[in-house]
RNA sequence: GGCGCCGUACCCAAGUGGCUAAGGGAGCAGUCUGCAAAACUGCGAUGCGGCGGUUCGAACCCGCCCGGCGCCUCCA
């Protein structure tokens, strides 16, 4: 069973759903006004693979992830640009669609938009206006933080120490320094909607609360986001969703740590950030970086833990998975229909199975998960050596696959995986300029194997040398002929 | 000032009271090979930032110290 890290009690949990069998969750996706960068990768696909599993080990999920498309950052942005806001969203929300998918974060199965939500977000703040819980100042309405007795208790903060030690302008008009907008009457120029309170735009808050409960139920089972989400975005979605409903909202929350550079978070103002798409499209052939590299190397670190970013760490990364698929190769080699380590090797995989899913139950602790799939690459590769029949060949490539796939990795084939160029890339036409097709590399190989033969080492091996200038290795096998990768 | 995190081999990184401290990368040596690559085998922390303490027993618990970082303000 799964057992995973609830920021709200600070404690490791069993997880069990409010209903047996499916799981709601919601996680804070990203304001739509920039490209995303490894620090917004690494968010999602810790909850890609948390989903995934989830999904592996039988449960339905109702994966709910929003787009926040009303914000300050956005009107500015627009603003910059002299372009409509939507104009800057559509943009954004495309550019991040394109760069989930070369990372292999699979869609959530809900994607709402705070404006498409607008009547919920309204409802949600006329509702704690009339509990008393919210005030009206003009044009803008705000959350009374202490009429939630129990605010702070998911950062584990006191009201009067927020008071202490806030460093931030107060508005003279809010009642309490700590109280937070859940409406802001619109200035002229930028998107309103309508409301009681007059033309304006939601909070930054309210809408998660908002579409969470109208796609998820008002208490549901898991919340997800970073971990700087957790004061004040997430704090005050409790207060205003509790304070709403009188209910839970989230039953277990769970944060992501940070992507640093040297030791860094990474962030906009101190200008070490990497875009996604800046990784893939500065890689070049043959060091290109592939969505499967960034994941593995996201993968390798508990999602808990800070994980710090480079190009090194993204090359290790890469020579960790070139193994395991050197070794789908031999597993391709023609076999016999009986191998002398096949029970053994039946064996070995289930026990790494079972190795897989306790990682994976520990908090789902991926980089054990990673140990055990690389142990299975060696336990395979040794019976390899002491015989393995086509069929239990077939059967351990099958075992990677199934259990790659809760980490979003190994589903490629080496080919697609060592040559950028065709899949991964998006119209680089770089790479195929002196790439060999096919035809050419397999007129070279029997060239060679006819050289060999004729013990025209020489020549042999210049054919090696210009397969190797065209990025094609050449891996002989103890019958004589070879098998190639690029 | 408040709350919190991290420091494990050359690098990355699990382990959070009790078998020889996972796994990967890099390196070195060997087997195999025309050579190479791959694979396999072996080597690699008597020690887990430092000093004390608790315990039969600690990398893991407690205290202090050193070094690094995060949140408290938009932020994955």
């Amino acid at each position: 069973m799964l057992r995973i890290y609830n920021t709200l009690t600070g404690s490791k949990e069993p997880f069990e759903p409010m209903v047996p069998g499916t799981v709601r969750m919601y996680v804070c996706g990203v304001t739509v006004y920039d490209y995303c960068h490894i620090g917004h990768a690494r968010s999602a696909l810790v909850f890609d693979v948390l989903r995934r599993y989830l999904e592996y080990t039988g449960f339905a999920v109702e994966f709910a992830k929003n787009f926040t498309d009303v914000d300050d950052k956005i009107i500015k942005r627009a603003n910059e640009q002299g372009v409509s806001c939507d104009r800057i969203t559509a943009t954004y929300i495309k550019a991040y669609y394109d760069d989930m998918d070369r990372l292999g974060v699979r869609r959530a199965t809900l994607e709402p938009k705070a404006t498409e939500h607008m009547a919920d977000i309204v409802a949600l703040v006329e509702t704690l206006v009339a509990k008393g819980m919210a005030y009206r100042v003009d044009g803008d309405v705000y959350f009374q933080v202490d009429r939630y007795p129990v605010y702070g208790r998911l950062s584990k903060r006191k009201i009067e120490d927020l008071q202490a030690g806030a460093r931030v302008d107060v508005d003279e008009r809010k009642r309490h320094p700590m109280d937070f907008a859940l409406w802001k009457g619109s200035k002229p120029g930028e998107p309103s909607w309508d409301s009681p309170w007059g033309p304006g735009r939601p909070g930054w808050h309210i809408e998660c609360s908002a579409m969470a409960m109208r796609h998820l139920g008002e208490t549901f089972d898991i919340h997800g986001g970073g971990m700087d989400l957790i004061f004040p975005h997430h704090e005050n979605e409790i207060a205003q969703s509790c304070g709403a409903t009188g209910k839970e909202f989230a039953r277990y929350w769970v944060h992501n740590g940070f992507v640093q550079i040297n030791h860094e978070k990474m962030s906009k103002s101190l200008g070490n950030f990497f875009t996604i798409r800046e990784i893939f499209d500065k890689s070049e052939w043959p060091d290109a970086v592939t969505g499967e590299m960034l994941r593995y190397f996201l993968l390798s670190t508990h999602y808990r833990s800070p994980l710090d970013f480079s190009d090194h760490s993204v090359a290790e990364a890469k020579n960790a998975l070139n193994g395991l698929y050197d070794l789908f190769e031999r597993l391709k080699e023609p076999a016999p229909a009986h191998g002398a380590a096949d029970q053994q090797m039946r064996e070995t995989s289930m026990r790494i199975r079972q190795a897989f899913a306790d990682a994976m139950d520990d908090d789902v602790n991926t980089p054990n998960a990673v140990a055990a799939l690389q142990k299975l690459r060696g336990e395979a590769n040794k019976a390899l050596d002491a015989g393995l029949s086509a069929e239990m060949r077939q059967a351990v490539r099958e075992e990677f696959r199934s259990l790659g796939a809760v980490l979003g990795l190994l589903q490629q084939d080496r080919w697609q995986f060592s040559r950028p160029g065709s899949r991964e890339s998006h119209g680089t036409a770089a790479v195929s300029v002196n790439a060999l097709s096919d035809e050419e590399i397999a007129d070279r190989i029997a060239a060679r194997l006819a050289a060999k033969q004729s013990r025209d080492y020489k020549r042999a091996d210049q054919l090696r040398a210009e397969l190797a200038s065209h990025g094609i290795l050449i891996e002989d096998r103890p019958d004589g002929t070879s098998r190639w990768k690029r």
